[in-house]
DNA sequence: CATCCGTGGGC
DNA sequence: TGCCCAAGGAT
């Protein structure tokens, strides 16, 4: 660190205090801490997710579960329908599991860091970023935008991840010990305004002077990362069973992709990928189109077959249930299925 | 430490 | 259009 390392924070808070983002889940800079239940809430739906995507979810739920104990007695298949659509379903099984730990020691959120810790579901990020923002606690909150703002910084130069542990020590070096949740909060903006990965808006940045990578004139070359492995692709098929204005669905196995989720029947292309699993029953089937779906490391063709005939005693008992299609889109199908399923209902696929 | 796990937007 | 990216966590 140089002798400029304890200006940052009076730098950053200033401009925070100008220049804050307004949002749904944010105190001013300087008020209060808000509900922790709203921090924690807002941390996990952030996770890798953008903030212009959170805010609809974040208004839905606390609406509909206005406190912690509120959320820790919803059924899960509630919780997972609320969730559809913002990806990563493991967390919003943890939210749960989170939710009903909390409620299960009076509904009050503990109030360390390392407490936080050990919930499900909050990692060293969320576990620091609660501890501050809604505790008023000094933790070292590193998401990637912090690593992207103090690489820059510094000119952190080697590659991720392994430039993680240098980056980290910097961070630590300059968080402040009063306003660490403001300082976050701080960070995590000027990354998501003006030190952004691409064409950062140097000239408009609080912590120009100091920047490393600023003076060295190649700010977006920080930080390096590692080359990206190819992603493979993969095809399935899914089965689109329909009888008196109702729709075959299923809910797919806890773990794993799309786990805990309703779908369609599939092949079980997120195990084999090669399209030539079982249906779930004989057929006939005709074919309603394709629908392709990008994950984070494989793409999919999922083809779609569609069952008119009568035999249903054929379908497993137990495994599904027959979904109205006036309340399709209260089911809470992930992505994928609502395309597969507005492709269905719009019948005209390309008949492959 | 590497891999798995969604989605939508920007360029 | 294809690729990169976003307030990561669990295993």
């Amino acid at each position: 660190m140089d002798a400029s390392s304890d200006q940052i924070a009076p730098a950053l808070l200033g401009w925070y205090d100008a220049c804050a983002r307004v949002l749904p889940w944010r105190a001013p800079p300087g008020a209060p801490p808000p509900d922790p239940y709203r921090v924690w809430l807002s941390e996990v739906m952030l996770q890798q997710t953008t903030v212009a995507a959170v805010k609809g979810y974040f208004a839905a739920f606390t609406r509909r579960w206005p406190t912690v104990t509120a959320l820790a007695a919803a059924d899960e298949a509630e919780v997972m329908a609320a969730w559809a659509g913002l990806g990563y379903y493991a967390r919003a099984r943890n939210l749960l599991a989170c939710a009903r730990e909390v409620a299960a020691r009076g509904g009050a959120f503990p109030d360390s860091e390392a407490e936080l810790r050990v919930l499900p579901g909050l990692g060293a990020y969320t576990a620091a970023a609660v501890a501050a923002i809604a505790f008023g606690r000094r933790a070292v909150v590193v998401d990637a935008n912090v690593e992207r703002v103090v690489a820059r910084l510094f000119a952190i130069g080697d590659a991720l991840p392994g430039a993680r542990p240098a980056i980290r020590v910097a961070a630590e070096a300059i968080t402040p010990d009063r306003r660490a949740g403001d300082f976050a909060q701080a960070m995590m903006d000027l990354g998501a305004t003006i030190c952004t990965a691409r064409a950062p808006r140097c000239l408009l940045c609080p912590l120009s002077g100091p920047c490393a990578a600023r003076a060295g004139g190649e700010p977006e070359r920080y930080p390096v990362k590692a080359a990206k492995k190819p992603r493979p692709q993969r095809v399935g098929r899914a089965f689109w069973i329909e009888r008196d204005e109702a729709v075959w669905l299923v809910r797919r196995a806890g773990r794993g992709m799309l786990g805990g989720m309703r779908a369609l029947p599939d092949d079980g292309w997120s195990a084999r990928g090669d399209g030539a699993g079982p249906p779930p029953l004989a057929g006939p089937w005709d074919s309603a189109g394709t629908v392709t779906h990008g994950f984070t490391h494989f793409g999919l063709d999922l083809h779609l077959s569609v069952y008119l005939g009568r035999d249903w005693a054929s379908l497993p008992a137990g495994v599904g249930e027959w979904w109205p299609l006036a309340r399709l889109d209260e089911a809470g199908l992930p992505t994928l299925f609502a395309k597969a399923a507005r492709l269905a209902l719009a019948g005209t696929g390309d008949g492959d």
